[in-house]
DNA sequence: CCGAATCCGTAAAGATACTG
DNA sequence: CAGTATCTTTACGGATTCGG
């Protein structure tokens, strides 16, 4: 996931957005935030997350699931039941971050249309992927 | 760069989640953001952004500078002067969309240390990288 | 100075079958 | 139920070359 940079920019400039990606690197898979969202409401188990991501294949969520825990997103519960059950949990940092996102959210949904639009406009000016 | 995804989710909660992956998609790339953060300063010029973004090669600031004004988020002005000069613009929704991310920076910068214990908590409980 | 085009290596992601 | 192992496909990103 591109991860392992220690933001060594030469510039100002650019050690800021080195933060800025610091962060979105934590969430930068395709399915870290559908999972952080799913964990957020509580603990869920491996194949109720399965079920709500949807689209997800099994190696992805394990894998994601890894990620998460390695960053300390989540909490990682192991019941020694005969049918085996475990629990992931948001830990506090991890729900901070979604807090942090819902500034995106609102930013997103403000110009979702405008986006559209721009991308319609370029494609007709340029080589449009539609003709 | 995985775009063209139109939220369509079965759950509320994964609609959400949606939401966010949609603004993060903006700024997904490698480059995105350094080139975003440098633009925010004022029109820049291409080799000038060659230089400030430091690791990026020519070809992925091309295609980053296109996936970005697609998506409105630069303004790219072309003077036709006998030396080409090009100038690049952050959009008045791409300033927007940086102070949200400021909000992200806030929280790496809180959490940045706890990550990295946590990773190598992880890492010396379970197989560690490092040996 | 600003870019397009091509080739190539790596890493992310999907599908599926198997296991404790 | 909760994974692991293996295989294949795809996308990202780097190096280089060429053109306006």
């Amino acid at each position: 996931m591109s991860q392992g940079n220690s933001c060594v920019s030469v510039t100002a400039v650019q050690a800021r957005a080195c933060t800025v990606r610091e962060a979105l690197d934590r969430v930068g898979g395709k399915w870290s935030i559908g999972i952080l969202v799913a964990a957020s409401e509580g603990p869920v188990r491996f194949t109720e997350l399965e079920r709500q991501v949807e689209g997800i294949s099994r190696r992805m969520l394990t894998l994601t699931l890894r990620n998460l825990e390695r960053d300390g997103l989540l909490h990682r519960k192991v019941y020694p039941t005969v049918p085996p059950k475990v629990e992931y949990t948001a830990t506090p940092m991890a729900l901070e971050l979604y807090e942090s996102l819902v500034a995106l959210t609102g930013w997103a949904e403000r110009h979702r249309t405008a986006i559209s639009e721009a991308r319609a406009a370029y494609d007709q000016e340029h080589g449009a992927p539609t003709g």
